[in-house]
DNA sequence: TGAAAACTGAACTAAATAGTTTATAAAGGG
DNA sequence: CCCTTTATAAACTATTTAGTTCAGTTTTCA
C-alpha cells in the first residue's frame, strides 16, 4: 500500500470523476443526475467513470462520505478557552446556522432525507460526521461550564440537543418546506440571540 | 357548482384512485411510485385515472392536499381554558411529537423535503396546514399568558418557534438522518418535559 | 329498455437511462 | 522506442415508465 488513503482507486482522472459526480449529485439529487450528465460534467468517458466505480450507487456514497469530511474539517475552528459562556454560545450558535443555511447544508440535507429510503445508511454517515460532531462539542462545552460552576445541568446531552434545536427556530421550517432559502444577517441574529438568552435563562448559575 | 367542494372530479370511481394513489405514494414517493402501480392499488384501469388527472404531479398534489387537510383537521382538539400553563404547554408539545414522528408525519416530511425541487410548492402547502397551524396555535396560547401577567414574552412568534422546535431535541434528528424511526413514550417525555422547563425558565413570570 | 356516460384491459408509443462492449487512441514508464 | 495501462467515443442492450388509444363491457338513469 504505497498510499494509505486508497485501496479501489487507480488511474489518474479518478478525482476528475469525483468532482464531476459532487457537482451534478449536488445539483440534481441521486434520482436526477443522469450517469451520462456526470461523465459530462467530468469531461471523462462513462466507459471510464465505469471502470472507477462498478455502480452510480457506489459512487455515490462516495461523493456523500467524501463532502461530508470535507465540510468536517472545515467550521471546526474552536473557540478560545476564556471566552464569556454567552460569546462562546453566540459564535457556536452562528455557526452552526450558517453551515444549515449554507448551499451545501441544503442540499446535503434534502439529499439524505429524500433518498433516506434508498440510502438509509447515508443519513446514519451524515449525522456521524455533521450533526454528531456539533452534539459532541456541544457537550464537552456545557460539561465545562458544569464543572466551572457557572452551569447548572441535569442532562447535559439534552441541553446540547435543545441548544442546537433552538438554533433553528424560525429558520429552519421555512427554509425545509420551500418557503426561502436565503437568510438576512438581521434574521440569523433574532434566532441566534434568542437561542442563548433562552439556554441562559434555564441554565446558567445566578449570580 | 352543486357541489362546492369539486370543480374537476366527476365520475365513480374518483375516490378510489385517490386512495390508491395515497397509499402508494406514501409508501414510495413520488418518483418511486408508477403509475401502473396506483392503479393496480386502485383496482381502477390506468385510462381511467387519467381521465381524472392529466398527469402524475396533479395527482400527487391532489394526494398531498388532501392527505393535509385531513390530518390538519385531526389533533386540533383545544386545551381547556383555565389549564395551568404547565399542564396546556406539555400537552401541546405532546401532541406536536406524536405528530412528528408518526408515520405519517414522517412520510410527509420526507416528501415534502425531497421531492422540493420538482415541487417547492408542496412544501408551502403543507407548512400552512401543518407548521403553521401549530405556530398560530402557540402564539394565540402564548399572547393569552401574556395579557394574563404569566407570561413575559417580548417576541411572541419567536417565543412560539422556539418552543415548537424544543420539541424535537434529539428526537428529530435521530428520527430524520435514518437513526431511529420509532420512540418510547420515556424518551417523549424526557424532550417534553425538557421543553416545557426550558420555555418556563425564560418566560414566565417570577411569582 | 335503451342510450349515454363511465370503465376496462391490453397493446402501444416514446423517451429516459443504467450499464456493456469494442475498436481505437493517447500516455508514460522502463 | 515500445509495451502496458488508461482513456475514448459511440453504438448497443435492456429495462422502466409516463402517457395514449381503442374496441368492447358495465353502470346509470331517464
Amino acid at each position: 500500500m504505497p498510499d494509505g488513503s486508497s485501496q479501489v482507486k487507480r488511474g489518474r482522472k479518478f478525482d476528475q470523476v469525483l468532482k464531476g459526480a459532487r457537482d451534478v449529485f449536488m445539483a440534481d439529487g441521486f434520482e436526477g443526475a443522469s450517469v451520462d450528465d456526470i461523465a459530462k460534467a467530468a469531461q471523462v468517458s462513462k466507459a471510464t467513470l465505469y471502470s472507477y466505480f462498478p455502480d452510480k450507487k457506489l459512487l455515490f456514497m462516495e461523493v456523500a462520505r467524501h463532502e461530508c469530511n470535507r465540510q468536517a474539517e472545515m467550521a471546526m475552528d474552536g473557540i478560545a478557552p476564556d471566552t464569556p459562556i454567552r460569546d462562546a454560545l453566540t459564535d457556536m450558535a452562528t455557526q452552526l446556522l450558517d453551515f444549515i443555511t449554507s448551499p451545501f447544508g441544503q442540499r446535503m440535507f434534502r439529499i439524505c432525507v429524500g433518498e433516506s429510503d434508498r440510502f438509509p445508511q447515508l443519513g446514519r454517515e451524515f449525522y456521524e460526521s455533521g450533526p454528531k460532531l456539533v452534539h459532541d462539542r456541544l457537550v464537552a462545552f456545557i460539561s465545562e461550564g458544569v464543572t466551572k460552576g457557572v452551569l447548572a445541568v441535569d442532562d447535559v446531552p439534552l441541553a446540547a440537543d435543545q441548544f442546537a434545536e433552538l438554533c433553528k427556530a424560525d429558520i429552519f421550517p421555512r427554509m425545509v418546506f420551500s418557503m426561502a432559502s436565503t437568510f438576512s444577517k438581521a434574521e440569523k441574529d433574532r434566532v441566534v440571540i434568542g437561542a442563548v438568552d433562552m439556554f441562559m435563562a434555564r441554565y446558567a448559575v445566578r449570580t
